[in-house]
DNA sequence: CGAATGCTTCGGTCTGGACCGAAGAATGCT
DNA sequence: AGCATTCTTCGGTCCAGACCGAAGCATTCG
């Protein structure tokens, strides 16, 4: 309907340079991992792609030049988004006529459901159980959340959201009662943020998101699983739940 | 949100694949082309993507395999089809994104209109007008529709549509008195349909069909314009309804 | 200030695939 | 049957572009 040839509507030359622009694993890859809105690192797209930087930085380029997504520089990052809902649209679009659909089997959605729950993100938590942790810390006072001192956007999280979450002095007493301070941050930053991608809200990371996790994984109360599964113990349930103040729903 | 990484909905090399697909200068103009539901031959393709018989061939095998288009025989002919909405509504979604929207003017728009209400398509008439012609022909029975001699469904008009027209004597009979009759059809079937592709109908082809938009320009029933469009007169206007009965809407 | 990090540009290699023409199979017309 | 038309397959050429590593800027941190 919005098509046509005859030069009544439209000609085709876009379509095929569109098409081609996404039709390659990386930047397709890259397309996808955008999807829903996400801004993410040249970085973190290459590792997802699977390529070199160099390659990546090559297709991002492109892809920017083809105006679909678009750049925004914060020190030395650089933050790649979907130029706008029309083209997660047209993602979404190819997607679902993608040649053989995988058949999701049972297993693999009880899998994906486990994934979203609770998983690994390097060292630290992620899924809802992540994300339930982080807010529980901050709810508790255990981490204040901090804006961002800047006044611009986070590029990650949008503006008005935290930027950075500090622990707090009667936190580290709190995580020392519980024990569960940290022997030594070393160089690594105490607390960073993560954006989780099945929850789109962060989860703690940093040292003391890797130390928790160690500490929860050493007491029985979270057990790793195979491809970065954790599940959550009977133990683990209480303990979230009562020494940590998390969600009940969380560990359900 | 309908695609993500990590195995959870959806990988991605399955959208690389049908882009990939898409993105190439004759495999897009094919599905252009049938975009709207049209079903049309290898060698009409072809010509319209601008490359050799053969090379297309290969395209829309590529095409066909990969599920975006469907192939029917017909004699010597193949028709491809669009494989479904989804394909079109794909197509669609990449059209909105392509770079460089020409700016559709008003004197483009008129245009657009003036092509779909009448125009010629090779020696005859297609458009709003040229379907109303040939509906006006049956309706008075000049032309029976006959259906499909083997029961097999058309592969341009779908199950259950008209064949082939044949001229009926009564209808000869009428033509001769309008001083419309054909000399001689020579080699050339007398009657054919042709799918207009603004009126997803058929409009009336072969002899008889260029007969007759040779005797509306010679009567000045119809002006031929730039870029295949035709002008009604406004002796055509009269002379179309009272004597062949066409749909005053179609002419007006 | 240097060192580390994140990203881009450049040079060189290599493969996929787009293209054509010629030959071959299938079908319809006379 | 014989011939024309339509489409596909095959062989061979050729170019776009995907890829990597090394080197070059910019920024942040110690």
């Amino acid at each position: 309907m919005v098509v046509s040839r005859d030069g009544v509507l439209r000609g085709d030359a876009d379509v095929a340079a569109v098409a081609a622009l996404m039709g390659e694993a990386a930047r397709a890859s890259v397309l996808v991992a955008l999807a829903g809105g996400r801004a993410l690192a040249a970085s973190t797209l290459a590792a997802e792609a699977g390529v070199a930087p160099s390659t990546l930085s090559g297709h991002l380029a492109r892809l920017v030049d083809g105006g679909l997504v678009t750049v925004e520089a914060s020190g030395r990052h650089r933050y790649f988004r979907l130029a706008g809902p029309e083209v997660a649209e047209a993602v979404e679009a190819l997607a679902r006529l993608a040649p053989s659909r995988p058949v999701r089997s049972l297993r693999q959605a009880s899998h994906a459901e486990a994934v979203r729950r609770a998983r690994t993100c390097y060292d630290h938590l992620a899924g809802r159980l992540g994300v339930a942790v982080l807010d529980a810390l901050v709810a508790s006072g255990t981490l204040r959340a901090e804006p961002d001192p800047t006044g611009g956007a986070d590029p990650i999280l949008g503006a008005g959201r935290a930027r950075r979450y500090l622990l707090t002095d009667t936190g580290r007493a709190h995580l020392d009662r519980l024990g569960m301070s940290l022997e030594c941050a070393g160089r690594r930053p105490l607390t960073r943020y993560c954006l989780d991608w099945s929850e789109q809200r962060p989860h703690l990371a940093g040292a003391l998101g890797a130390a928790l996790l160690d500490r929860f994984v050493a007491r029985g109360w979270v057990i790793r699983g195979e491809r970065r599964v954790v599940r959550v113990s009977e133990a683990g349930r209480a303990g979230l739940v009562r020494d940590l103040g998390v969600d009940p729903a969380a560990v359900a």
